[in-house]
RNA sequence: GGCGCCGUAGCCAAGUGGUAAGGCAGAGGUCUGCAAAACCUCGAUUCGUCGGUUCGAUUCCGACCGGCGCCUCCA
Protein backbone atom coordinates (compact mmCIF):
# COMPACT_ATOMS: atom_id res chain seq x y z
CA UNK A 1 0.00 0.00 0.00
CA UNK A 2 2.75 2.77 -0.92
CA UNK A 3 0.35 4.92 -2.63
CA UNK A 4 1.71 7.21 -4.54
CA UNK A 5 1.80 10.58 -2.80
CA UNK A 6 -0.67 12.34 -1.99
CA UNK A 7 -3.62 9.73 -3.23
CA UNK A 8 -6.77 10.76 -4.32
CA UNK A 9 -8.94 11.38 -0.85
CA UNK A 10 -12.64 11.89 -1.11
CA UNK A 11 -14.67 13.45 1.53
CA UNK A 12 -18.20 14.52 2.35
CA UNK A 13 -17.91 18.52 2.52
CA UNK A 14 -20.94 19.98 4.44
CA UNK A 15 -20.75 23.20 2.39
CA UNK A 16 -21.37 21.26 -0.88
CA UNK A 17 -23.25 18.21 0.74
CA UNK A 18 -21.27 16.71 -1.34
CA UNK A 19 -18.05 13.75 -1.49
CA UNK A 20 -15.78 15.66 -3.12
CA UNK A 21 -11.88 15.14 -3.83
CA UNK A 22 -9.75 16.71 -1.07
CA UNK A 23 -7.76 19.81 -2.74
CA UNK A 24 -5.37 20.95 0.04
CA UNK A 25 -3.62 24.58 -0.56
CA UNK A 26 -0.59 23.11 -0.56
CA UNK A 27 -0.01 19.68 -1.09
CA UNK A 28 1.19 17.53 0.23
CA UNK A 29 0.47 19.33 3.37
CA UNK A 30 -2.78 19.28 4.95
CA UNK A 31 -4.06 21.37 7.60
CA UNK A 32 -6.59 19.68 9.86
CA UNK A 33 -8.87 21.59 12.82
CA UNK A 34 -10.72 19.77 15.13
CA UNK A 35 -13.09 21.01 17.60
CA UNK A 36 -11.95 19.35 20.59
CA UNK A 37 -13.44 19.06 24.10
CA UNK A 38 -15.01 20.86 26.97
CA UNK A 39 -12.80 20.18 29.74
CA UNK A 40 -15.02 20.96 32.06
CA UNK A 41 -15.56 16.91 33.45
CA UNK A 42 -14.40 13.95 32.10
CA UNK A 43 -15.39 13.40 28.13
CA UNK A 44 -18.03 10.65 27.07
CA UNK A 45 -17.22 8.22 24.86
CA UNK A 46 -19.76 9.78 21.86
CA UNK A 47 -17.80 12.68 22.43
CA UNK A 48 -15.17 10.03 21.40
CA UNK A 49 -16.40 8.54 18.94
CA UNK A 50 -15.73 12.03 16.96
CA UNK A 51 -12.36 11.57 17.95
CA UNK A 52 -11.76 8.37 16.38
CA UNK A 53 -13.27 9.19 13.44
CA UNK A 54 -10.84 12.62 13.39
CA UNK A 55 -8.07 10.24 14.61
CA UNK A 56 -9.00 7.63 11.41
CA UNK A 57 -9.13 10.89 9.16
CA UNK A 58 -5.68 11.49 10.39
CA UNK A 59 -4.42 8.52 9.74
CA UNK A 60 -5.41 7.99 6.64
CA UNK A 61 -4.37 11.14 4.82
CA UNK A 62 -0.99 10.44 6.19
CA UNK A 63 -1.03 7.09 5.03
CA UNK A 64 -2.22 8.75 1.51
CA UNK A 65 1.43 10.63 1.80
CA UNK A 66 0.05 13.53 3.39
CA UNK A 67 1.81 16.23 5.52
CA UNK A 68 -0.79 16.46 8.02
CA UNK A 69 -0.70 19.68 10.60
CA UNK A 70 -3.20 18.50 13.33
CA UNK A 71 -4.89 21.05 15.79
CA UNK A 72 -7.06 20.83 18.43
CA UNK A 73 -8.39 22.99 20.87
CA UNK A 74 -9.43 23.01 24.38
CA UNK A 75 -12.05 24.31 25.54
CA UNK A 76 -11.20 25.86 29.20
CA UNK A 77 -13.12 28.85 28.92
CA UNK A 78 -17.29 28.85 28.52
CA UNK A 79 -20.44 28.89 30.39
CA UNK A 80 -20.01 25.44 31.61
CA UNK A 81 -16.44 25.90 32.50
CA UNK A 82 -17.22 28.41 34.10
CA UNK A 83 -20.13 27.25 36.15
CA UNK A 84 -18.61 24.09 36.93
CA UNK A 85 -15.60 25.86 38.60
CA UNK A 86 -18.26 27.63 40.41
CA UNK A 87 -19.83 25.04 41.69
CA UNK A 88 -16.63 22.83 43.03
CA UNK A 89 -15.52 26.68 44.29
CA UNK A 90 -12.44 26.87 42.71
CA UNK A 91 -10.42 29.47 39.99
CA UNK A 92 -11.61 28.24 36.58
CA UNK A 93 -7.64 26.58 35.93
CA UNK A 94 -7.80 24.90 38.82
CA UNK A 95 -11.08 23.24 37.94
CA UNK A 96 -10.34 22.55 34.37
CA UNK A 97 -6.53 21.73 34.81
CA UNK A 98 -7.26 18.19 35.92
CA UNK A 99 -9.81 17.69 33.25
CA UNK A 100 -7.62 18.31 30.56
CA UNK A 101 -5.13 16.30 32.45
CA UNK A 102 -7.48 13.34 32.42
CA UNK A 103 -8.26 14.08 28.15
CA UNK A 104 -5.29 13.13 27.55
CA UNK A 105 -5.24 9.46 29.16
CA UNK A 106 -8.39 8.82 27.85
CA UNK A 107 -7.43 9.41 24.55
CA UNK A 108 -4.33 7.96 25.42
CA UNK A 109 -5.85 4.80 26.59
CA UNK A 110 -8.09 4.75 23.11
CA UNK A 111 -4.98 4.76 20.83
CA UNK A 112 -6.02 8.45 19.96
CA UNK A 113 -2.78 10.18 17.84
CA UNK A 114 -2.08 13.37 19.86
CA UNK A 115 -2.43 16.22 17.70
CA UNK A 116 1.02 18.60 17.05
CA UNK A 117 -0.79 21.20 19.13
CA UNK A 118 -3.44 21.51 21.40
CA UNK A 119 -4.41 25.11 21.85
CA UNK A 120 -6.17 25.67 25.00
CA UNK A 121 -8.40 28.70 24.94
CA UNK A 122 -6.79 30.82 28.38
CA UNK A 123 -3.77 31.00 26.18
CA UNK A 124 -4.75 32.38 23.29
CA UNK A 125 -6.03 35.77 24.88
CA UNK A 126 -4.40 38.00 22.95
CA UNK A 127 -5.03 36.27 19.95
CA UNK A 128 -8.94 36.13 20.76
CA UNK A 129 -8.64 40.21 21.95
CA UNK A 130 -6.67 40.99 18.76
CA UNK A 131 -9.52 39.38 16.39
CA UNK A 132 -12.15 41.21 18.18
CA UNK A 133 -10.94 44.44 17.48
CA UNK A 134 -9.88 43.74 13.84
CA UNK A 135 -13.52 42.83 13.13
CA UNK A 136 -14.51 45.88 14.96
CA UNK A 137 -12.22 47.87 12.83
CA UNK A 138 -13.67 46.20 10.03
CA UNK A 139 -17.26 47.15 11.51
CA UNK A 140 -18.72 43.90 11.49
CA UNK A 141 -18.34 43.73 15.06
CA UNK A 142 -19.81 46.05 17.30
CA UNK A 143 -20.22 46.93 21.09
CA UNK A 144 -23.56 46.34 22.01
CA UNK A 145 -26.02 48.72 25.06
CA UNK A 146 -24.73 45.81 27.26
CA UNK A 147 -21.49 46.62 27.24
CA UNK A 148 -20.55 43.01 25.21
CA UNK A 149 -19.65 42.91 21.44
CA UNK A 150 -21.03 40.94 18.84
CA UNK A 151 -21.09 40.03 15.33
CA UNK A 152 -23.38 41.47 13.06
CA UNK A 153 -24.07 38.84 10.55
CA UNK A 154 -26.16 41.39 8.19
CA UNK A 155 -22.56 42.73 7.57
CA UNK A 156 -21.99 39.25 6.39
CA UNK A 157 -23.57 38.26 2.81
CA UNK A 158 -22.95 34.66 3.02
CA UNK A 159 -24.09 33.91 6.83
CA UNK A 160 -25.35 30.50 6.98
CA UNK A 161 -23.98 29.21 4.17
CA UNK A 162 -22.81 26.00 6.24
CA UNK A 163 -25.95 25.33 8.20
CA UNK A 164 -27.86 25.87 5.19
CA UNK A 165 -29.77 28.67 7.63
CA UNK A 166 -31.49 30.66 4.21
CA UNK A 167 -33.41 27.84 4.35
CA UNK A 168 -34.23 28.39 8.04
CA UNK A 169 -36.59 29.95 10.39
CA UNK A 170 -35.74 30.24 13.86
CA UNK A 171 -38.10 28.46 15.80
CA UNK A 172 -41.00 31.31 17.44
CA UNK A 173 -40.55 31.06 20.88
CA UNK A 174 -37.29 29.88 21.20
CA UNK A 175 -35.19 30.80 23.75
CA UNK A 176 -34.51 34.28 23.51
CA UNK A 177 -31.12 35.55 25.51
CA UNK A 178 -31.59 37.85 28.34
CA UNK A 179 -29.67 39.59 26.46
CA UNK A 180 -31.40 40.43 23.33
CA UNK A 181 -32.56 44.13 23.72
CA UNK A 182 -28.35 44.57 23.47
CA UNK A 183 -27.94 43.23 19.97
CA UNK A 184 -28.88 45.25 16.87
CA UNK A 185 -30.54 41.58 15.02
CA UNK A 186 -31.58 38.66 17.61
CA UNK A 187 -29.24 36.25 15.36
CA UNK A 188 -25.86 37.82 16.05
CA UNK A 189 -23.62 36.31 18.18
CA UNK A 190 -21.64 37.59 21.31
CA UNK A 191 -17.90 37.48 20.45
CA UNK A 192 -17.16 39.04 23.51
CA UNK A 193 -19.03 38.65 27.02
CA UNK A 194 -18.42 41.67 29.44
CA UNK A 195 -17.53 40.30 32.77
CA UNK A 196 -19.93 39.29 35.26
CA UNK A 197 -20.07 38.36 38.88
CA UNK A 198 -19.66 34.99 38.26
CA UNK A 199 -16.65 35.43 35.61
CA UNK A 200 -14.84 37.66 38.38
CA UNK A 201 -15.54 35.16 40.88
CA UNK A 202 -13.61 32.34 39.54
CA UNK A 203 -11.11 34.70 37.51
CA UNK A 204 -12.34 33.82 34.15
CA UNK A 205 -11.98 37.60 33.31
CA UNK A 206 -9.44 39.44 30.71
CA UNK A 207 -8.78 43.08 30.11
CA UNK A 208 -9.01 44.15 26.41
CA UNK A 209 -9.83 47.62 24.69
CA UNK A 210 -13.24 47.00 24.22
CA UNK A 211 -13.99 46.16 27.99
CA UNK A 212 -12.83 43.62 30.44
CA UNK A 213 -14.73 40.41 29.76
CA UNK A 214 -14.35 36.79 28.43
CA UNK A 215 -14.39 35.26 24.95
CA UNK A 216 -17.77 34.19 23.42
CA UNK A 217 -17.13 30.52 22.34
CA UNK A 218 -16.74 30.47 18.72
CA UNK A 219 -14.45 32.88 18.95
CA UNK A 220 -11.42 30.82 20.04
CA UNK A 221 -11.75 28.33 17.36
CA UNK A 222 -11.09 31.42 14.71
CA UNK A 223 -8.47 32.83 16.58
CA UNK A 224 -6.39 29.79 17.54
CA UNK A 225 -6.76 27.84 13.92
CA UNK A 226 -5.71 31.25 12.43
CA UNK A 227 -2.83 31.92 14.70
CA UNK A 228 -1.34 28.36 14.51
CA UNK A 229 -2.14 27.74 10.47
CA UNK A 230 -0.34 31.47 10.18
CA UNK A 231 2.59 30.29 12.84
CA UNK A 232 2.90 27.25 10.62
CA UNK A 233 2.19 27.93 7.06
CA UNK A 234 1.61 31.17 6.16
CA UNK A 235 -1.85 31.09 5.18
CA UNK A 236 -5.69 31.80 6.34
CA UNK A 237 -7.68 28.72 5.23
CA UNK A 238 -7.28 25.27 6.75
CA UNK A 239 -7.86 22.79 4.78
CA UNK A 240 -10.06 20.75 6.88
CA UNK A 241 -11.79 21.59 9.72
CA UNK A 242 -13.66 18.75 11.37
CA UNK A 243 -16.17 18.01 14.68
CA UNK A 244 -18.82 16.30 15.38
CA UNK A 245 -22.57 17.30 13.51
CA UNK A 246 -24.39 19.08 16.22
CA UNK A 247 -21.33 22.34 16.01
CA UNK A 248 -22.63 22.97 12.38
CA UNK A 249 -24.66 25.48 13.59
CA UNK A 250 -24.18 27.75 15.23
CA UNK A 251 -20.24 26.79 15.97
CA UNK A 252 -19.31 26.64 13.04
CA UNK A 253 -21.17 28.74 11.08
CA UNK A 254 -20.11 31.81 13.40
CA UNK A 255 -16.34 30.65 13.16
CA UNK A 256 -16.71 31.14 9.42
CA UNK A 257 -18.54 34.71 9.70
CA UNK A 258 -15.80 35.82 12.45
CA UNK A 259 -12.53 34.36 10.63
CA UNK A 260 -13.62 35.29 6.60
CA UNK A 261 -14.68 38.88 8.41
CA UNK A 262 -11.18 39.49 9.72
CA UNK A 263 -9.46 37.86 7.07
CA UNK A 264 -11.16 38.16 3.86
CA UNK A 265 -10.17 34.85 3.08
CA UNK A 266 -12.24 31.27 2.98
CA UNK A 267 -11.90 29.86 6.20
CA UNK A 268 -11.67 26.11 5.49
CA UNK A 269 -11.92 24.55 2.24
CA UNK A 270 -13.49 21.13 3.76
CA UNK A 271 -16.00 20.95 6.41
CA UNK A 272 -16.01 17.13 7.60
CA UNK A 273 -18.93 16.21 10.34
CA UNK A 274 -19.38 13.32 12.03
CA UNK A 275 -22.83 11.60 13.28
CA UNK A 276 -23.51 11.18 16.99
CA UNK A 277 -23.68 7.67 19.43
CA UNK A 278 -26.30 6.45 20.78
CA UNK A 279 -28.04 5.20 23.54
CA UNK A 280 -31.35 2.80 22.64
CA UNK A 281 -31.82 5.57 19.46
CA UNK A 282 -30.96 8.84 21.88
CA UNK A 283 -27.66 10.71 21.26
CA UNK A 284 -25.31 10.19 24.53
CA UNK A 285 -25.07 13.09 26.33
CA UNK A 286 -24.34 14.36 29.60
CA UNK A 287 -27.69 15.92 30.21
CA UNK A 288 -29.85 12.42 28.91
CA UNK A 289 -27.30 10.80 31.45
CA UNK A 290 -27.04 8.03 29.65
CA UNK A 291 -23.71 8.36 29.37
CA UNK A 292 -20.20 6.18 29.38
CA UNK A 293 -16.52 8.16 29.82
CA UNK A 294 -13.43 6.24 28.94
CA UNK A 295 -12.26 5.31 31.61
CA UNK A 296 -15.85 3.70 32.65
CA UNK A 297 -14.70 1.25 29.61
CA UNK A 298 -10.97 1.03 31.30
CA UNK A 299 -12.23 0.60 34.65
CA UNK A 300 -14.08 -2.70 33.15
CA UNK A 301 -10.92 -3.53 31.46
CA UNK A 302 -12.53 -2.97 28.11
CA UNK A 303 -9.74 -3.50 25.25
CA UNK A 304 -9.62 0.14 23.63
CA UNK A 305 -9.44 -2.04 20.36
CA UNK A 306 -12.96 -3.22 20.53
CA UNK A 307 -14.02 0.45 21.31
CA UNK A 308 -11.96 1.36 18.10
CA UNK A 309 -13.71 -1.30 15.71
CA UNK A 310 -16.91 -1.04 17.33
CA UNK A 311 -16.45 2.36 15.94
CA UNK A 312 -14.91 1.69 12.31
CA UNK A 313 -17.69 -0.57 11.98
CA UNK A 314 -20.33 1.97 11.40
CA UNK A 315 -19.51 4.78 8.72
CA UNK A 316 -18.36 8.00 11.07
CA UNK A 317 -21.62 10.18 8.88
CA UNK A 318 -23.89 7.23 10.38
CA UNK A 319 -25.41 7.31 14.17
CA UNK A 320 -24.75 4.57 15.76
CA UNK A 321 -26.05 3.34 18.82
CA UNK A 322 -23.90 1.95 21.50
CA UNK A 323 -24.85 -1.19 23.05
CA UNK A 324 -23.47 -3.91 25.38
CA UNK A 325 -24.04 -6.84 22.59
CA UNK A 326 -22.59 -4.62 20.07
CA UNK A 327 -19.64 -3.87 22.17
CA UNK A 328 -19.20 -7.72 23.21
CA UNK A 329 -19.15 -8.60 19.25
CA UNK A 330 -15.95 -6.08 18.80
CA UNK A 331 -14.22 -7.56 21.19
CA UNK A 332 -14.90 -10.84 19.83
CA UNK A 333 -13.54 -9.43 16.66
CA UNK A 334 -10.69 -8.19 18.35
CA UNK A 335 -9.46 -11.44 19.62
CA UNK A 336 -9.99 -13.22 16.25
CA UNK A 337 -7.90 -10.74 14.83
CA UNK A 338 -5.78 -11.44 17.31
CA UNK A 339 -5.21 -15.00 16.86
CA UNK A 340 -4.85 -14.37 13.09
CA UNK A 341 -2.03 -12.27 14.13
CA UNK A 342 -0.40 -15.02 16.05
CA UNK A 343 -0.93 -17.27 13.53
CA UNK A 344 0.69 -15.21 10.36
CA UNK A 345 3.77 -14.65 12.79
CA UNK A 346 4.04 -18.27 13.48
CA UNK A 347 3.80 -19.28 10.01
CA UNK A 348 5.29 -16.43 8.13
CA UNK A 349 7.66 -18.68 6.97
CA UNK A 350 6.08 -21.71 5.24
CA UNK A 351 5.62 -22.34 1.59
CA UNK A 352 7.53 -20.20 -0.94
CA UNK A 353 6.77 -16.40 -1.45
CA UNK A 354 4.05 -16.31 -3.94
CA UNK A 355 0.48 -18.51 -4.54
CA UNK A 356 -2.97 -18.02 -3.40
CA UNK A 357 -2.00 -15.87 -0.67
CA UNK A 358 -0.44 -13.33 -2.92
CA UNK A 359 -3.63 -12.64 -4.60
CA UNK A 360 -5.75 -12.07 -1.26
CA UNK A 361 -3.20 -9.82 0.23
CA UNK A 362 -3.29 -7.59 -2.94
CA UNK A 363 -7.11 -7.45 -2.92
CA UNK A 364 -7.27 -6.55 0.53
CA UNK A 365 -5.14 -3.97 0.34
CA UNK A 366 -6.84 -2.71 -2.87
CA UNK A 367 -10.19 -2.78 -1.05
CA UNK A 368 -9.04 -0.83 2.36
CA UNK A 369 -7.68 1.86 -0.43
CA UNK A 370 -10.31 2.19 -2.35
CA UNK A 371 -12.63 2.01 0.62
CA UNK A 372 -10.73 4.83 2.53
CA UNK A 373 -10.27 6.89 -0.13
CA UNK A 374 -14.00 6.88 -0.82
CA UNK A 375 -15.30 9.12 2.14
CA UNK A 376 -13.02 7.16 4.80
CA UNK A 377 -15.91 4.28 4.29
CA UNK A 378 -14.09 2.34 7.20
CA UNK A 379 -16.68 -0.61 7.73
CA UNK A 380 -15.98 -1.58 4.25
CA UNK A 381 -12.13 -1.57 4.86
CA UNK A 382 -13.18 -3.73 7.93
CA UNK A 383 -15.31 -5.59 5.51
CA UNK A 384 -12.12 -6.13 3.70
CA UNK A 385 -10.23 -7.04 6.34
CA UNK A 386 -12.31 -9.71 7.51
CA UNK A 387 -12.39 -11.34 4.07
CA UNK A 388 -8.99 -11.71 3.99
CA UNK A 389 -8.59 -12.98 7.29
CA UNK A 390 -11.13 -16.14 6.20
CA UNK A 391 -9.75 -16.36 3.44
CA UNK A 392 -6.41 -16.68 4.30
CA UNK A 393 -6.53 -19.16 7.13
CA UNK A 394 -8.17 -21.47 4.68
CA UNK A 395 -5.32 -21.48 2.66
CA UNK A 396 -3.16 -21.17 5.96
CA UNK A 397 -5.52 -24.98 6.92
CA UNK A 398 -4.35 -26.38 3.47
CA UNK A 399 -0.95 -28.42 4.06
CA UNK A 400 -0.03 -27.59 0.83
CA UNK A 401 -0.56 -23.77 0.76
CA UNK A 402 1.11 -21.30 3.07
CA UNK A 403 3.09 -19.48 0.68
CA UNK A 404 2.94 -15.74 0.79
CA UNK A 405 2.16 -15.58 4.67
CA UNK A 406 5.30 -13.07 5.04
CA UNK A 407 3.52 -10.82 2.58
CA UNK A 408 0.61 -11.52 4.23
CA UNK A 409 1.72 -10.62 7.80
CA UNK A 410 3.14 -7.17 6.83
CA UNK A 411 -0.26 -6.10 4.93
CA UNK A 412 -2.26 -6.89 7.63
CA UNK A 413 -0.43 -4.97 10.45
CA UNK A 414 -0.04 -2.20 8.12
CA UNK A 415 -3.54 -2.20 7.97
CA UNK A 416 -4.38 -3.51 11.53
CA UNK A 417 -1.28 -1.91 13.49
CA UNK A 418 -0.36 1.45 15.17
CA UNK A 419 -0.33 3.09 11.73
CA UNK A 420 -3.52 3.00 10.53
CA UNK A 421 -6.76 1.55 12.41
CA UNK A 422 -4.89 0.20 15.25
CA UNK A 423 -7.15 -2.72 16.26
CA UNK A 424 -4.95 -5.25 17.41
CA UNK A 425 -5.59 -6.83 21.02
CA UNK A 426 -3.66 -4.84 23.71
CA UNK A 427 -0.89 -7.03 25.47
CA UNK A 428 -1.91 -8.01 28.40
CA UNK A 429 0.68 -8.22 31.42
CA UNK A 430 0.72 -11.29 33.09
CA UNK A 431 1.91 -11.76 36.35
CA UNK A 432 5.02 -14.33 36.43
CA UNK A 433 3.89 -16.16 39.27
CA UNK A 434 0.54 -16.78 37.40
CA UNK A 435 2.80 -17.35 34.69
CA UNK A 436 4.82 -20.36 36.62
CA UNK A 437 1.50 -21.60 37.59
CA UNK A 438 0.04 -21.95 34.75
CA UNK A 439 3.13 -23.55 32.66
CA UNK A 440 3.16 -25.93 35.76
CA UNK A 441 -0.41 -26.85 35.25
CA UNK A 442 -0.53 -27.31 32.13
CA UNK A 443 2.27 -29.28 31.90
CA UNK A 444 0.67 -31.10 34.18
CA UNK A 445 -2.40 -31.69 31.94
CA UNK A 446 0.12 -33.05 29.19
CA UNK A 447 1.33 -35.44 31.33
CA UNK A 448 -1.80 -36.92 32.70
CA UNK A 449 -2.83 -36.90 28.25
CA UNK A 450 -0.14 -38.41 27.73
CA UNK A 451 -1.07 -41.18 29.62
CA UNK A 452 -4.58 -41.31 28.80
CA UNK A 453 -5.77 -39.80 31.85
CA UNK A 454 -8.79 -37.72 30.33
CA UNK A 455 -10.23 -37.62 33.30
CA UNK A 456 -7.30 -35.86 35.38
CA UNK A 457 -6.67 -33.62 32.22
CA UNK A 458 -10.26 -32.44 32.01
CA UNK A 459 -10.27 -31.46 35.57
CA UNK A 460 -6.47 -29.39 35.56
CA UNK A 461 -8.31 -27.54 32.28
CA UNK A 462 -11.26 -26.79 34.50
CA UNK A 463 -9.02 -25.56 37.35
CA UNK A 464 -7.24 -23.27 34.54
CA UNK A 465 -10.55 -22.18 33.55
CA UNK A 466 -11.85 -20.87 36.80
CA UNK A 467 -8.67 -18.71 36.85
CA UNK A 468 -10.18 -17.32 33.58
CA UNK A 469 -7.10 -18.98 31.49
CA UNK A 470 -8.14 -20.44 28.35
CA UNK A 471 -6.10 -23.62 26.55
CA UNK A 472 -5.55 -24.33 23.26
CA UNK A 473 -4.28 -27.85 22.04
CA UNK A 474 -2.34 -27.45 18.83
CA UNK A 475 0.04 -29.93 16.83
CA UNK A 476 3.04 -28.06 18.19
CA UNK A 477 1.62 -27.77 21.77
CA UNK A 478 -0.17 -26.31 24.03
CA UNK A 479 -1.33 -22.43 23.94
CA UNK A 480 -2.94 -20.56 26.97
CA UNK A 481 -4.20 -17.37 27.67
CA UNK A 482 -6.44 -15.20 29.53
CA UNK A 483 -9.64 -15.03 28.69
C1' G B 1 -42.88 25.39 12.68
C1' G B 2 -37.79 25.48 9.78
C1' C B 3 -33.44 22.57 8.41
C1' G B 4 -31.29 17.72 8.48
C1' C B 5 -30.61 12.41 9.52
C1' C B 6 -32.23 7.40 10.19
C1' G B 7 -35.59 2.87 9.58
C1' U B 8 -31.62 -3.49 5.73
C1' A B 9 -31.60 -10.86 9.13
C1' G B 10 -31.81 -12.09 16.77
C1' C B 11 -28.06 -7.85 17.50
C1' C B 12 -24.35 -4.27 15.07
C1' A B 13 -23.97 -2.69 10.09
C1' A B 14 -22.15 -1.84 4.33
C1' G B 15 -24.19 -1.22 -0.38
C1' U B 16 -26.00 -0.74 -5.67
C1' G B 17 -31.12 1.38 -11.14
C1' G B 18 -30.61 -5.12 -12.59
C1' U B 19 -32.06 -8.23 -8.13
C1' A B 20 -28.71 -7.99 -0.79
C1' A B 21 -20.90 -6.90 2.03
C1' G B 22 -18.83 -7.80 6.76
C1' G B 23 -18.93 -8.69 12.20
C1' C B 24 -21.37 -10.91 16.57
C1' A B 25 -24.86 -14.47 18.16
C1' G B 26 -27.33 -19.35 16.56
C1' A B 27 -27.66 -24.48 13.95
C1' G B 28 -25.10 -28.54 11.43
C1' G B 29 -20.32 -30.45 9.78
C1' U B 30 -14.60 -31.16 9.32
C1' C B 31 -10.51 -31.40 12.77
C1' U B 32 -9.75 -32.87 18.11
C1' G B 33 -9.41 -38.04 23.46
C1' C B 34 -12.90 -34.06 24.60
C1' A B 35 -12.55 -29.01 24.09
C1' A B 36 -10.58 -24.58 21.92
C1' A B 37 -9.00 -22.24 17.52
C1' A B 38 -9.62 -22.47 12.32
C1' C B 39 -12.36 -23.82 8.09
C1' C B 40 -17.02 -25.53 5.42
C1' U B 41 -22.48 -25.29 5.10
C1' C B 42 -27.16 -22.89 6.63
C1' G B 43 -30.27 -17.48 7.53
C1' A B 44 -33.37 -11.43 4.82
C1' U B 45 -37.29 -14.25 -2.18
C1' U B 46 -36.22 -9.26 0.69
C1' C B 47 -34.17 -3.88 2.42
C1' G B 48 -40.58 0.73 7.55
C1' U B 49 -45.65 1.27 4.67
C1' C B 50 -48.32 2.75 0.34
C1' G B 51 -48.13 4.82 -4.37
C1' G B 52 -45.29 6.81 -8.83
C1' U B 53 -41.22 6.83 -12.66
C1' U B 54 -38.74 2.60 -15.16
C1' C B 55 -38.12 -3.20 -19.09
C1' G B 56 -36.56 -3.50 -13.94
C1' A B 57 -36.16 0.08 -7.34
C1' U B 58 -33.88 -1.78 -1.51
C1' U B 59 -31.40 1.98 -4.48
C1' C B 60 -34.89 7.76 -7.94
C1' C B 61 -39.68 10.74 -6.82
C1' G B 62 -44.10 11.58 -3.63
C1' A B 63 -47.07 10.62 0.56
C1' C B 64 -47.47 8.32 5.11
C1' C B 65 -45.81 5.70 9.72
C1' G B 66 -41.93 5.24 13.37
C1' G B 67 -37.23 6.99 15.70
C1' C B 68 -33.61 10.90 16.19
C1' G B 69 -30.69 15.51 15.76
C1' C B 70 -29.93 20.95 15.27
C1' C B 71 -32.60 25.72 15.58
C1' U B 72 -27.12 30.66 19.60
C1' C B 73 -22.39 28.29 23.81
C1' C B 74 -23.84 20.14 22.93
C1' A B 75 -18.63 15.80 19.81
Amino acid sequence: MTAPAPAPVSLFNTLTRRVEPLLPLAPPRVTLYTCGPTVWNYAHIGNFRTFLFEDLLRRWLEHAGYDVFHIMNLTDVDDRTIKAARQAGKRLVEHTAPFTKAFFEDRDYLRIKPAHVYTPATEYMPQMIALVSKLLERGVAYKGEDGSVYFAIAKFPTYGRLSQLDKREIKVGARVASDEYAKGDPSDFALWKKADAADEAVGAVWDAPFGRGRPGWHLECSAMSLAEIAKCCGVQTLDIHAGGIDLIFPHHENEIAQSEGATGQPFARHWVHGEFLNVRGTKMSKRHGNFLTARDLREQGVDAAAVRLLFFQTHYRAPVDFTDEALEGAKEGVRRLGEFHERLKREEGRGKGDGEIAELTKKFEDDVVTALNDDLNAPRAVAALFDFVRATNRELDNPKGGGGAAQALAAFERVTGADLLDILPSERAVAPALARWVEERVAARNQARKSKDFKAADAIRAELVARGVEIEDTPTGTKWRLG
